[in-house]
DNA sequence: TATTTGTTATATATATTATATAACATATAT
DNA sequence: ATATATGTTATATAATATATATAACAAATA
């Protein structure tokens, strides 16, 4: 599985499995219909405990990128953005741009930072 | 002052300080060598504990956007970014951007989207 | 009927966030 | 000298978030 888990990072585990499974599908790695590994298999399978693996998932279900059921678990189902998405989205990214532009970093070098990241999952589409 | 918390969102008190302050410098209305109010009267201004604060400012520090002294206590003093910097501002854009990517946003639209904010910045640099 | 699935319920432990008081060291003003 | 203002440090307390551990439950499947 892809999922690769750093206990020394700050950021909570549960957030780090719901980053990777959302960087899964932007790689192509995952598609719409693929169905997640069981909570259980997967907790085993990077060694954290089963509730872990199942808060990541909720969270995955509420920020509509899963549907979740009894009959085929979790699969991959994208809702598409919303006017509170991109708000969310505006909120988020401005103290971290206000960041990098009091630290001197220029518009264009963003910009192609930005670019940069996009294509690591844009560049290869269908595959 | 210019500091408005919002004690119902998910984000820390100290982090929201810390996000207003920086994008207090990149606005301009704070510049190179102010001071920042006391720890004691910004607490009290905005309704929260000096230790709050206290964290705020103490980050604002380690992150290289003033220096403290009991001279002329905390004072906005910009260290450039360099090669860590960047690294972890593309590791926090990542997600932010899979997740905008996964979502449908194309391209085009998420670019504007970071030079809107850019320009609630950049745009009026001096005055 | 047994197994597999997500779900729910308890319990425990640790870390983070926030507050409350108090004292301390240094610099400044009177 | 004395008082004041500054950030700093030390305790203590409380609430919340994160993570684990067990167990049981309900629904679907084999």
């Amino acid at each position: 599985m892809f999922v690769k888990i750093d206990l020394t990072s700050d950021v909570p585990i549960y957030l780090q499995i719901k980053n990777a499974i959302i960087e899964g599908i932007a790689r192509g790695e995952l598609k719409e219909g693929d169905s997640l590994p069981p909570i259980r298999q997967l907790a085993e399978d990077i060694g954290v405990n089963m509730h872990t693996i199942n808060k990541a998932y909720n969270l995955l279900k509420d920020l509509g990128f899963i549907t979740i059921n009894k009959k085929y678990g979790a699969v991959i189902s994208v809702e598409g953005f919303n006017e509170t998405f991109m708000e969310n989205l505006k909120e988020e990214l401005r103290p971290i741009i206000a960041e990098a532009f009091v630290k001197g970093i220029d518009k264009e070098t963003f910009l192609k930072l930005v670019e940069g990241i996009l294509d690591e999952f844009g560049g290869s589409k269908n595959e």
